[in-house]
DNA sequence: CTTCTGACA
DNA sequence: TGTCAGAA
């Protein structure tokens, strides 16, 4: 399939879709046209660069984490991959920090808010709360099958 | 009509 | 990343 239907399949750009072959994260074959022609894995792919991506992991340890990868699970990395370990390990801890972080500012607000009185119901048109905690994963068109 | 590369806001 | 140009 060409570029166009892959990133209709995967609900990524054709943009996105180039930048990640010029990171290493897919190797689609050329067409006598210079066109590239993707196979049915690279939807799979697609989809797990953007569970790592959203996961925090950079490109470059995107693609030596893709070729390590137990069958279709991301979530396993295969034993012989044992130097991606330091890399895995060190965006874990950097996300612990980054929930430590927030997790002291959310305090100082909730105090702010407590303290102050506030919370007493502003002029909100809605409910809109706007602080939806999404998952990570990437939402999937569903017609597309 | 679709894609390609390179470049810029 | 989106988008535009100019070519295939």
């Amino acid at each position: 399939m060409r570029i166009g239907e892959l990133a209709r399949r995967s609900g990524v750009s054709p943009r996105a879709l180039r930048y990640y072959e010029e990171q290493g994260l897919l190797r689609p074959e050329r067409r006598p046209s210079g066109y590239r022609e993707y196979d049915e894995d690279d939807v799979r792919t697609v989809r797990d660069v953007r569970t790592l991506l959203a996961a925090g992991l950079g490109t470059a340890t995107i693609a030596a984490v893709l070729p390590c990868t137990a069958g279709d699970e991301v979530s396993l990395l295969l034993p012989a991959c044992a130097p991606l370990a330091e890399e895995v390990l060190a965006e874990r801890d950097r996300i612990e920090e980054t929930m430590r972080q927030l997790g002291a500012a959310l305090g100082l607000l909730r105090e702010m808010i407590d303290r102050s009185g506030l919370e007493s119901r502003a002029a909100d048109g809605g409910d809109g709360t706007g602080c939806g905690h999404e998952t990570l994963a990437s939402p999937q068109p569903l017609g597309s099958r």
